[in-house]
DNA sequence: TGCTAATTCGCATGAGTTGCAGATTGGGTG
DNA sequence: CACCCAATCTGCAACTCATGCGAATTAGCA
């Protein structure tokens, strides 16, 4: 089985800008608070896919003693409105993707680093075993070696 | 740029008896206890991508007094021989599926129900973003509603 | 400016999993 | 067949990630 690869196509990106996330929180009766709103700034076009974790750490930086709680606290409003999606890999934590467009992985399975591929004509897919299941998703993860190890298992010497 | 993705053809249900688990976990030099083959037993063409709790559950009817540790520790062999594969879904644990052949999956929106299907034509995706990423297996994942909870959807009075 | 519900924060709690160590045992060896 | 030792089992402690809770604070509207 093989897969053929576009040709790196044009990759869009729609992330929310902090402005936009601000209008969002507004219109459901959410507050916009300064700890809410440097995590809109941080999240914007990240690719990084961060964990809770690493957004507070970059988050402490900048604002000191803001809370894991608070930051956890606006994930979740970020998912619950769609406009963050939720990523659990092997290897650790919860990651959060700023990018809700549609879009799929890969992960290298050496220094699992995740980034983001765009895959077009799934419905050319043939799918046995759905048996009456009706499938309105699908999310797709490819495994092997980012570029960078796939150059280190060239070089075994280093 | 290409990718091949191993394997291809006809797609079998390759589930290791606990006969052939057993002779697998003696070449290694790991011990066959009874603990072992009880849950080799209990993974032998088990379709219900059970997590460790559920397992345990099982195995302590038949063995009371087995540990939960004792079902982690097995379970975390298997994988490492890779005649386990360790899934990670929203909605909780860990699940571990004994079925190894080339396989994806469809979780149900609502009840959470997972099952296996077969993926064929994997070769007509195209994908974008690579970026010298060179993948080597891909796991799809299809989100919606399983044939019980689709009926449910139709007859909203239910 | 004042009010009030939303939010923050810190701590406690909970779920899932792994580390540890003493007791036990599989299975090769003499 | 008995012995021996490393592998294993078990129970408990610890650890990680995430959430519940409540008192103090604050955003945003009247």
């Amino acid at each position: 089985m093989s897969c053929r690869l576009g040709g790196g196509g044009i990759t869009v990106v729609v992330v929310r800008t902090p402005t936009e996330l601000t209008t969002a929180f507004r219109e459901r009766g959410l507050k916009v608070t300064p700890q809410r709103q440097l995590l809109f700034r941080l999240l914007h076009a990240n690719p990084t896919h961060p964990t809770a974790e690493a957004l507070f750490a970059t988050a402490s930086e900048q604002m000191p003693g803001i809370s894991l709680r608070t930051v956890y606290q606006t994930l979740n409003d970020l998912a619950a409105m769609g406009e963050l999606r939720v990523l659990l890999f092997a290897g650790g934590s919860t990651r959060f993707d700023p990018n809700v467009s549609d879009h799929h992985h890969a992960q290298c399975d050496r220094c699992g680093e995740l980034h983001d591929v765009y895959v077009d004509r799934l419905e050319a897919l043939t799918v046995a075993g759905f048996d009456g299941f009706v499938a309105e998703r699908a999310s797709i993860v490819f495994s092997g070696l980012c570029a960078a190890c796939s150059k280190l298992s060239n070089h075994p010497n280093q």
